[in-house]
DNA sequence: CTGAAAGCGCTTACAG
DNA sequence: CTGAAAGCGCTTACAG
């Protein structure tokens, strides 16, 4: 069965489409009479205007892309429903593109999506220094950068102030007496991984302490990762670290699954503290220790950044960068260094 | 910035922009000549065809809509990256569209799915029998239900057998000697879970064995809603279970902070079962025992009738409906009986 | 207040 | 092998 177009509600109703355009959009002064026939005649022949034809005639397509490293991973999980939802409200649609942080799945993303004339873009993944970002950027598509940071497009961004949360992981360690310490990072193309790692440095710095390169582990992110790098550690027999900073959750749990295999016991002997503060943290036993993200408040400014900031006409408006602070959610996973 | 068209290629390369359609869609041939100089044109303009323009001449649109309950939920985000991955290197996009299980919101997204003319969609959520999911189907939307059943409209589906897996679960609890059994359920518009207890049921029933109503708690699908439940029943002097069938991941680990908060030690002094075999399943300690659906193979074999039945034409070809077998994993939550 | 007409960026017969 | 023209389903000035 062909979808009935306006030309069949105009037909119907006895009236041009430009009629029936004009009364669906509220535009132009139909008079009330006509439009009620209208819209009458629309319910019964169950008409469904087609964002395509609309599109087309220049008007939006209220379609929205969404690049994250990966949708089934719990914290980009939870920031896909909160987007979703403000998207849904305002009457939009969200295509989700799972990178895995790699160059050519960005850029293949990414151009998809221009071809498809989103609304607009918004970037949660590394790797975004492709030439396709700029082109799309050029093409003055609007692009807000969430949780991570973009170094060349003049795009928006909302992130976490990830320096500070390394810092505040430190200061939590530091405070329990730890000073034996290493990290579990990701790869350096993940801006928020580098700077949670400078964070966390700079704050032993301050309190004297130096962490040597070595031990710092450069990671997937996986749990399986964060299990191997883990476990290396925890084998030795001397400097055996009494505490682990992991730059996401998936990380710490991978931590915590090579500690209880080696037999040792968390928090008493090692103390583990994640990032993130995704569901998995709230479920492993011990609960995971983590530095939280505010991640409901940096997806609205993100989403108001991107659709309010349309009316703005093109992008002249001045490029914002706004950092929220994170916070320190202590659970079971950390505690004092054993005398 | 505008975006360069059709048109701006045909001038650049001297032909009409028929002739560059055909060489892009490698129709009524175009000598070789031609369309090497077409292509370096494009290449120079940064060409890149409109999806919607060529969507409304009738060609698809590329973008495939995704009903499920919740994209934060491990069991359904899982779901979405193995569709994600298979649409996306068959050249498709995917709409993501968590419904809560809600009517108005699998309606409202159907509805947009429809005006934005996807080239089909995947249902993964309750509340299936809506006009909007009739109209679509109206329409020759392509429909597949992936993990769920739809008794009215006559759409693909691929699921596991619930009732096999239920019947699992109880089968290993009763192997392991339990008698006294719980079930945390969820709401019985999720056809899913119906079956799932109904299978637990019947295996009791052939053991012997009946699980009265009140025995099966029906829970909203969180680990919060899972452990109110399995509190009430821990708190009992008398009569209470030794083991708890939950009707998924979330419930089970509900079930599990319930059990460490009253004391109650896992497996020793209850057993519990979880379903789906998400990630959340492997990180709990004790690990989960669940049942795990084969999801890759769903996800695979749902995705080729969507997108390959397309070549039959209208939805005239016969409704197939395929069932997965499920799969006990043992880990850490379910053991014998103590004496 | 209402309608005829042009146009958005493509594709598809149909001539040549 | 190539191009002029019609048309997809809308929106938007512009007349009346």
């Amino acid at each position: 069965m062909k979808a009935t177009t306006i030309y069949d509600v105009a037909k119907e109703a006895g009236v041009s489409i430009a009629t029936v355009s004009n009364a669906i959009n509220g535009k132009g002064n139909v008079s009330k009479k006509k439009r009620d026939e209208i819209f009458k005649v629309m319910e019964r022949l169950q008409y469904q205007p087609s964002v395509i034809a609309s599109a087309l005639m220049g008007k939006k397509t209220y379609t929205l892309g969404l690049l994250i490293p990966d949708v089934s991973n719990p914290f980009f999980s939870e920031i896909a429903r909160a987007i979703e939802d403000l998207a849904h409200s305002a009457g939009y649609s969200l295509i989700v593109c799972s990178t895995d942080n790699r160059r050519e799945r960005v850029d293949k993303y990414l151009r998809l999506l221009e071809q498809k004339s989103v609304d607009g873009v918004l970037i949660g993944t590394g790797m975004e220094n492709g030439e396709a970002l700029s082109q799309l950027a050029e093409k003055s598509v609007p692009i807000v950068m969430i949780a991570r940071e973009s170094a060349d497009v003049s795009a928006h961004c909302v992130l976490t102030d990830d320096f500070k949360g390394g810092s505040l992981a430190a200061e939590h360690l530091l405070a329990l007496g730890h000073s034996r310490m290493a990290v579990l990072s990701e790869h350096d193309e993940v801006s928020s991984s580098v700077e949670r790692v400078r964070g966390f440095r700079f704050a032993l710095f301050e309190a004297g302490i130096a962490l040597p390169e070595e031990s710092i582990a450069i990671c997937d992110s996986s749990i399986k990762a964060g299990k191997e790098a883990a476990a290396a550690w925890l084998e030795r027999e001397e400097g055996r670290p009494s505490a682990l900073f992991c730059c996401n959750d998936l990380l710490a749990i991978g931590a915590l699954q090579a500690a209880r295999e080696a037999g040792v016991r968390v928090p008493e002997q090692l103390s583990i503290i994640g990032f993130d503060d995704t569901i998995l943290s709230t479920v492993t036993h011990p609960a995971l220790t983590t530095i939280a993200q505010p991640m409901e408040q940096m997806v609205k400014l993100a989403f108001d950044l991107l659709v309010g900031g349309e009316g703005h006409g093109d992008s002249s408006s001045i490029r914002q960068r706004i950092v929220m602070p994170p916070g320190l959610i202590v659970r079971e996973s950390t505690g004092p260094l054993e005398a």
